[in-house]
DNA sequence: TACCCCATCTTACCATCGTCAAGATCGGTC
DNA sequence: GACCGATCTTGACGATGGTAAGATGGGGTA
């Protein structure tokens, strides 16, 4: 039978290829944007020919997908470790998980930039799938408030999560596009985008 | 020169070349993304050399910029009737600019990606930066609502506009990447993408 | 009217990219 | 020790953005 092990087993001419891909191609994203991430680059900064991200990666779609799902498996961790520690208060839990959006964004632009670039991805990949899920349920669990007094309805309980994420969505996508550094900057002297942040959050309604 | 003219005779001098090839450029983008936009489409589509466009735009980055500023002259314009069109009350006025923003979006959604991806874009161009401005100042004049009882400090009147221009523009991207898609789905029969939208406006504090 | 300037457009070429096909290389298994 | 197949290399193709040099003809000027 055909010996298929995968990667974790022993390297074979330059090692273990995928993983050594996928970890130059963020270094590659973080340092040169989404423009200078190619499979070319890719190949010489691991030291491999052109072509040998092809037998691991069929494409060029292929290997962006399998690093944007490696960015939201960091992402849900992320956020569901804000969440976690943030104890049971539902207004408590909201500001924790946009801290950790809008924080994961910050520390990794490029990462998240493709993560939210839908063009470049193949969401038919199943790590992909799978990622994306498990970060929408880690959303899910930071807007899950306790039921209110008054019922909602379908469309309401809906508007509440949607509108939290949006929040936070848009915040740290101008944040890290530039541009709210105008404003920012236009801010009292301590000023700056934590504490903008935080009183953005304060004004969100979800939790109360 | 046995040329054939398929729509209009074509002079070795087109006439209005800069002006045909962003009106080429806009459909391509709007029917086949910003990964189908080349210069070489472009100039195809119009029926010029692949060289012609350099002459005009010095290169991809400045037609784009052109494109981008296009569209944000547009978006302003858009922005600026319906809070116009909205009335006085702070509220309806926050509304109309949510509706509007969203409804640029979804109607132009090429045009609205590119204006919001800045790696692509070049800011020193002054019909750029003076467009964005242009549109920047229509999204302030529907978050000024009047003075409230209480007093508001700077950081507190900040967070309120960049609170709502995140949560409109979050919706706005989340929705025409197709990150809402699902969620719409499962909502009751007759809702929509319009309705989330006005529940999501709803939960807004801005104008209360 | 005739001519000539030069903005406009074309042709030709280069480097880079993604992708594919064929061949070389080496580890593991029999 | 020899084969097999997974892994990687080489080389090629078409497409892209960009540049340089040449062709073209519109419009101002004599």
């Amino acid at each position: 039978m055909p010996s298929r092990e995968p990667k974790s087993s022993r390297p074979y001419h330059h090692g273990d290829l995928p993983a050594a891909l996928l970890s130059a191609a963020e270094e590659i994203l973080e340092r040169d944007g989404i423009q200078g991430l190619t499979l070319r680059a890719t190949a010489r900064a691991v030291g491999v020919s052109h072509a040998a991200p092809a037998g691991h990666f069929g494409d060029l779609t292929s290997l962006l997908s399998e690093l944007a799902a490696l960015g939201y498996r960091r992402f849900g961790v992320a956020l569901m470790e804000a969440v976690d520690a943030a104890g049971g208060n539902p207004r408590v839990r909201m500001k924790a998980m946009g801290r950790a959006y809008v924080g994961f964004a910050r520390k990794h632009p490029g990462l998240f930039a493709l993560m939210y670039r839908s063009e470049r991805l193949d969401f038919a990949r199943p790590a992909l799938r799978d990622a994306i899920a498990n970060a929408r349920g880690a959303l899910r669990a930071a807007a899950s408030a306790r039921a209110p007094a008054e019922p909602l309805t379908p469309l309401q309980m809906a508007a509440q999560s949607t509108a939290l994420w949006a929040l936070v969505h848009g915040f740290a996508v101008l944040l890290i596009d530039g541009r709210l550094s105008g404003l920012i900057a236009s801010l009292p002297e301590e000023e700056s985008a934590d504490t903008l942040l935080e009183a953005v959050l304060a004004t969100a309604r979800v939790g109360e």
